[in-house]
DNA sequence: CACGAGACCTGTTCGC
DNA sequence: TGCGAACAGGTCTCGT
């Protein structure tokens, strides 16, 4: 389920519940779930952390202990959620922290692709991240210069995490769709005025999704309304708000990519 | 460097 | 109804 919103909105609901509270124990369900380190050196680093403070870079949530650093992604169907007492594990659940105040923090992931790291030092997977979209030195101009330093189809240059950390499938579609910009454009190609356009679509789609507490698919369910909006993504055959043109979908690296025909034209020769 | 395919996983929906 | 194929919000690694 989560991207850069979906994330931001969990951030923000643990943030006010976990900081403060002491991890007392944990319980490794999938062990491949725990990135690093070992199950035991995990196990005997996180018991008596203090919880500092909970925030999120790009799709990683991260928990700043006493001493050390909760990372989590939660990659397709992860998912993090307080719940009171000492819950008997779920079918999905794959690590769960009991902490102080009678409550447990429960990570569930059905798909097994989400990954937690216990770090000394963030920056061992922040430091490869590109910029965080909604920050004040992601810029207009910075992304029309990143844009004309690759020569990249734009949907998948978009997701790179390393070019801009936080985008995904869904609002890579959005955003492009937003900006007028057709996913297979390379990135060389794009104008100033368009780098501009594609720059404010992206805050813009991010915003809105933030606004409405991110999107909720399938069985996952958050609370969020987003997907009641979307422009285009899993809109295959219906109408472009825009124009009314029955909206496409193609396969762009391997994702399925949504697009207005009419409103994203591809003017370039595909090579 | 850019790109496509395959892996990692389970669950749901689609098509015949 | 049944059953395999296709598909899903992400990312890594390998080969060309």
């Amino acid at each position: 389920m989560p991207e850069l919103p979906e994330v931001e909105t969990i951030t923000r609901s643990l943030r006010p519940a976990l900081v403060g509270r002491t991890i007392l124990a944990g319980q490794l369900l999938w062990k491949r779930s725990l990135a690093a380190p070992s199950a035991g050196k995990f196990q005997a680093g996180i018991a008596g952390q203090t919880v500092q403070e909970v925030t999120r870079r790009a799709k990683f949530i991260h928990l700043r202990l006493s001493a050390s650093s909760l990372i989590v992604h939660l990659r397709m169907s992860g998912d993090l959620a307080l719940v009171p007492g000492k819950p008997v594990p779920g079918k999905h659940d794959r690590l769960l922290l009991f902490l102080s105040g009678d409550s447990t923090l429960v990570f569930s992931d059905a798909r097994k692709f989400g990954r937690i790291w216990l770090l000394s030092d963030p920056q061992e997977l922040f430091a490869r991240l590109g910029p965080e979209p909604l920050a004040d030195d992601f810029t207009p101009d910075r992304l029309y210069r990143s844009l004309q330093a690759r020569r990249r189809q734009l949907k998948p240059l978009l997701l790179d995490q390393g070019f801009l950390a936080g985008l995904g499938n869904i609002y890579t579609d959005e955003a492009l769709h937003t900006a007028g910009l057709h996913p297979l454009t390379s990135s060389d190609a794009v104008s100033p005025e368009q780098a501009g356009a594609l720059w404010a679509a992206i805050r813009a789609v991010l915003a809105e999704g933030i606004r409405r507490n991110g999107a909720s698919i399938d069985w996952v369910y958050r609370g969020g309304d987003f997907q009641n909006h979307f422009r285009v993504y899993g809109r295959t055959g219906e109408p472009c708000p825009e124009c009314g043109t029955a909206i496409e979908r193609l396969v762009i690296g391997q994702r399925g990519t949504h697009v207005c025909p009419q409103c994203q034209p591809l003017k370039e020769k595909i090579r």
